[in-house]
Formats: C-alpha cells, structure tokens, sequence
DNA sequence: CTGAAAGCGCTTACAG
DNA sequence: CTGAAAGCGCTTACAG
C-alpha cells in the first residue's frame, strides 16, 4: 500500500481535508458524527500523518538535541535515560552529539542552529570546543537551551540549569580522605576544557587549603577523563618522590583506571593506596574493592532538564526563568578508602 | 535578525529563488557570475537553508533510526560510536531507541515507520518485542533495514546483516576453557529475547556435545543482560550440588557481575573458578583479574551496518544486497581463566 | 543558464 | 461546526 495523504481520507470521509486534519488535532472542534466517519476512514485507509509536512507547516521538529562529552560513560548514559524518557513523555526525540568525538566545524553548528533542525538544545558540556560554538552560535538566532550537570557559567548566566553542587561534592570527598587520616593527597582530573571536573578540582583545592595541607607540584595530573588516561595519570601520581597515599578522581571511570594501575603497581587498596571516585556509576560498586565515590541523581538531572527545557520551548525564551536547580549529591562509602598507611 | 528564507537571498541578488536553490544544489548549473552573486547575498543575510523544508520537499529526514537493546552497555555504545561516525560522513544523524527501557505500542512503532521519521533502520535486537515489532510493521510500508551484530533470523532473510559468528565465537571460548581441563562448565545467557545470547548458547552447547560432555540441570540461567542478574545466576550457579569450575558469560557486563559474585563467595578467580566473557569491552582488561574475553570489532560493525543502509535508501529495497557480512572476532587470553582446582 | 510556476502535505485564520 | 483557500520554504520539471 503505498502512502495515504490526508486528501484520500477526506474522499473517503466526504469531508474537508480541514476537517480530517481537525479531528486529529483538534477533535473537540468536530461533532461525534463527524469525528466518527472520518476515524473510520483513517483506519480503513492506514492513514498516518507525515511528520515531515506537520513539522515544516507547524515550525517544529520535536527533536532536541544533547550536547555531552561522551556517551561511553555510564554516568552520561544514566543521565540520557532520564532525559530520553521524559522526552518520550514530551513527544521529543533526542539527537546527541559528543564532543569527544563528533567535529563539527564553527558553520556546521551555526547552520545547524539556524536551519530549525532542533526545537531546542540541553547542553552537559558548556565549555567544550563544541558546547562554546553553540553557545556563541545562538547568541544570533536564540534556540532555548538548558544546561545540565554543570553549573552555568558567568557569561551565559541567563541559561537556566540542573545540577549537583560539584565543588561542595568534590570538597566533601576530599575532607572524607582527610579525615580518615590522609594529609598527601593527589588529584586526577578530567580536562581543562571540562567545566564540571575543573570545579570538582576547585572542592578538592578548598578542602585542602581549609585543613592547611599544601598541595605538591605533580600530585594534580590530567586523566582526560578516560581510563587510559587515568592509568597513565596514575602511574606519574605513583612515581613522585614524596607520593601521596590517597587520590582523588574527578569521575569513577578514571577512578576504575587508577584503581587497576594502583594494584598493577602491587600496592593494595587502600591498605597501600585510597581512591575515591566521583558519580558512582554501575561499575562502582562491583570493583576490587568496591569504589567508595560521590553519587549523584543522574536520571533526576535528565528529566528535570528535560522538563525546563520544554517550558522554555513552550514558553519562549524570556519566560524569566534563568535559575540554577541544585540536586542533592551524596558520599557513598565502600572499601576503596582506608588510613594511611605511615 | 529573525529567520531568512530563500527569497530574502534572492532579492538581494537579484535572481529567482530556483537560481539560489540551485547555487546550493546544483552549482554546476549555474554560471560563475551569479554563483558569486548569489553566495554573497547568502553571506549577507545570513542564510541558511530552513532543513525542514527541505525534508518535507525532498521526502528524506536524513534521520536513520537504530533499535538496540541497551545503550548503557559498553559494547552497544562502541558499535553506536562506528554507526554515528559513518552516519554522519553520509549526512545522516541518528536516532536511537532502546529495546529495555522504551516501551511503544505496536501502533506506536506503525505510526513511526509510516509517517517517514526516518529513512531507515538499524536492528540490534530483531528479536526483542520491539524489533518484532518494527518488522512486522515494515512488511507493509518497506523502509530499508539492515541488521547488526546478530545473524538475520529466517523470515526477514531477506534484510542484509553484519556480524560476527557468534555460534563459533561461543563455541570457540567453551572449547578454550575445556582446552584447559575444565570439564564441568555453567554458562550465563541474556535473555531469551535476545537472539545475540541465544546464538551464544547454542554455541557453548556445541562445545559441549563435542566434547562429550554433560551439562548439568542449573548450569545454565539467565543474566538478563545487566550486572545485577548475572550475580544473582552467579549465586543460583554457585548452590549448585556439583557446581562448574568455569562460567561462560554471554556478554562481558554480566561476567563482571559474575566475577564480582565469585570473589565475594571467597572464591578465587581463576584458581577455584574460571570466568570467561564477551565482547571486549574497554573494562574488561581493568579487571581484576583482567577478563578474558572474546572481541569483536564493534566500531567496525557499525561502520558497515550504516554503510549497507546507506546502499539501501539509496537504491531503494529490492536492489538484491540480502547477504550476511561475517566479520572476525577472536579470542583474547588474559588472566579469568586457569586451570580447575580438582 | 535562468525564471515562472506548480506542488510537496499539512494547518489555520477566515467566512459562512 | 465545516469548507475553501492561503501559505509554510523549498525543489524541480518545463519553457524560453
């Protein structure tokens, strides 16, 4: 059978195309009768409105699209869950761009902007090459945006955005090592162009400098959020002459990393070693020995991005609603932090 | 400045709005001089081609649409990674939809396919509801599909696939653990939804005939393809009366559950138990021990999936490209398996 | 090589 | 409540 347009189903209804196109849209605008006829020949035509004509006509593609750093890590994807399935509830697609991996040029992303693809864009990854472009990108034509997971930075303070307090979460982990006895205590964060794992550094720094322990030149090394990163990140940790005994990762995929290179390294967690991780992500729990990290509500931030983002497209831009929703995050303590050892 | 159209464009350069369309086309169509003139006004306004039009003039979305069963395993997310980079080398950006976590209604999926959201599908999982789904729905309106990482069942024979053998990738990974003594060996599957760990099964099966040897009532259950079933079918396997010596997983996130569950018994992996994964993913050597696995080339898969789609929506169905691509995967050794204790 | 015109399938004021 | 008609922004035969 091939494709039905609506003008079949109003031959076959003997009605107006207006009016099939009101009892799918609009019904209470069509007595029952009517209704009922052209129901009828809906299905016995199969009809299904194109999408492709409703989006052009209405202005709307129902897609949006998420901006993150890579989809591979299980905390981006617990956070896509609950942003797909509030979209789903929204009647949104979602298309997803990595940062990591997609390149896209500054005019693929202005074109991508301008030429109506997305209804709107939810943004995980502001400081990205990618996530900058969009954000310099729309300050022509204004998409609505919410960014998510990390705090909005100053000079997009109109954004409105969903997340954990990264640095209280990272200060709070950090003072959890001090307190157990930890005084040397090294770092490994994700990249420089990572908002969220630079004010995670950020915690990490004040809990420090707030028990007056002095951070050594080489005990802050760059994981590129990746586990091969991490391994490598650790492995220079581990060579400094006056080595620390416990490190913090910026994220549990780079803590997995470190953790296996410690161990590869013979030394034992955390009777030789501590590693705390950050986002307790599936993998955490299940680790030798089970990763003591920082969790946060992953699928709560999607949805709720989610839903601040549909009343910014339902609304307009310019609804006054440009607030920071902080979610709660919490210290979740396993096996892989214990004393210090000296 | 609001949205430009193609007429703004074409009044500035004093042209027809089929010469500016055709700059943007059909350049060759067009003299040097007018390109010129028409590719500065374009600069000018500031224009860019309103993409929803054009899918509703040209019929294409552009969108290809991939069914799989979960995005949050490493694996899905390395072949997602192959399939979004050709996708967007071809034009296409993708949708994905999740088999675990997206429930549609058989209408629902009809509606999809009939309304021309996308231009083409990709099925992971042909056997999960939904993939039925897509399939019967498709035998009316044919949009092209091509299937990825399991072999093509019976009735669809006619779609093209690209996959690895799984039957003899499991076969191959039951007989190294028998090569190494073990002669009483449980297996963890999937889900009996999913052909992918079905294949697998039969497989180990194989193996085991072969070698003439029993498999035991409750050496073989369910992992439903997630870390927490698989410690639970890990606990079932582990009160078996004579229990196995070697476990073979149908997929590396349920053998890290597995290994998890065997160390946390106080067992010793590989030297009171073997564990034997699949896939490869990126944890699988950070384990402890390290996994030993079998790989496949999951980007590549996905690569040659979007490419035989591409084929597809471009020739149009019925252009005879129905066959099975096999692509290699092979055994990686590492430390999960020893020899049995007995 | 270029332009005038038709038309893709809808939605939505506007009349009646 | 319903229909006739305009129009969304493009692309593409069809003339010239």
């Amino acid at each position: 059978m091939p494709d039905v347009s609506i003008k079949e189903v109003a031959k076959l209804a003997s009605v107006s195309i207006a009016t099939v196109s009101r009892c799918i849209n609009n019904p209470e605008k069509v007595t029952q009768k009517t209704r009922l006829k052209v129901q009828e020949a809906i299905v016995a035509t199969g009809y299904s409105p194109n999408t492709l004509a409703q989006s052009f006509r209405r202005g709307r593609t129902n897609l949006i699209m998420v901006v993150l750093p890579s989809i591979g890590d299980p905390f981006f994807t617990a956070v896509m869950h609950g942003i797909r399935s509030a979209a789903k509830a929204k009647g949104y697609s979602v298309l997803i761009e990595e940062t990591q991996h997609d390149t896209m040029t500054a005019d693929e992303v202005n074109a991508m902007l301008v030429s109506r693809q997305t209804d709107g864009i939810i943004l995980l990854a502001t400081m990205s090459p990618f996530g900058t472009e969009v954000l310099s990108a729309n300050s022509r034509r204004r998409l609505p945006i919410v960014v998510g997971c990390e705090k909005v930075s100053s000079e997009l303070a109109d954004l409105p955005s969903v997340h954990i307090d990264n640095v209280s979460a990272a200060r709070e982990a950090t003072s959890y090592l001090i307190s157990q006895g930890h005084e040397r205590i090294g770092m490994i964060y994700g990249q420089v162009s990572s908002l969220l794992t630079r004010d995670r550094e950020l915690g990490y720094r004040a809990a420090m400098k707030a028990a007056k322990l002095p951070i050594n030149t080489g005990w802050v090394t760059e994981g590129k959020l990746s586990i091969a990163g991490a391994r490598q990140a650790t492995r220079e940790l581990l060579n400094q002459p006056d080595r620390p005994t416990a490190i913090f990762c910026a994220n549990d995929e780079m803590a997995i990393g470190c953790l296996h290179e410690v161990k590869a390294a013979g030394l034992s967690v955390p009777d030789d070693m501590s590693v705390i991780g950050f986002d307790d992500i599936r993998y955490a729990e299940v680790m030798d020995p089970p990763l003591t990290t920082i969790s946060q509500p992953a699928a709560e931030i999607g949805e709720r991005v989610v839903y601040r983002l549909c009343r910014r497209i339902d609304e307009g831009r310019g609804n006054g609603d440009n607030e920071s929703e902080i979610v709660p995050h919490k210290l979740v303590i396993r096996d892989s932090v214990g004393e210090p050892a000296d």
